[in-house]
DNA sequence: CACATGACCTAAC
DNA sequence: TGTTAGGCCATGT
């Protein structure tokens, strides 16, 4: 599959990528994940940017206090809590 | 190049 | 426990 963005975008959504099902990581963690241990703030805002989903989990990104953020994607955050909930039953 | 934006984070009140 | 303020970073205008 071909990612279209910048550098970085394809980093943090690779990454995201390999989140595996019912699981979840904090945009902190992502920029660590992916070497750029300061650029969570940039991170989120790739999130934002993913133009492909749901087919790349960026749902499953939540914030460090364990809230879930937000969600510009199609549904908004409802449907990022909807999801979550229902990949973790 | 300078300024504004946002799905953030931490500390302080 | 809820809000405010300052700092951070890639992107777009």
């Amino acid at each position: 599959m071909k990612l279209d963005g910048t550098k970085f975008q394809i980093k943090v959504w690779k990454e995201i990528a390999k989140i595996p099902y019912g699981e979840t990581r904090t945009y902190k963690q992502l920029a660590e994940a992916i070497g750029y241990p300061k650029s969570y703030r940039a991170v989120a805002n790739a999130c934002s940017a993913n133009p492909y989903a749901p087919h790349i989990p960026c749902h499953r990104v939540i914030r460090s206090d364990g809230t879930l953020g937000g969600y510009s994607a199609k549904g908004g955050i409802d449907k990022k809590r909807r999801l979550l909930k229902q990949e973790m039953s």
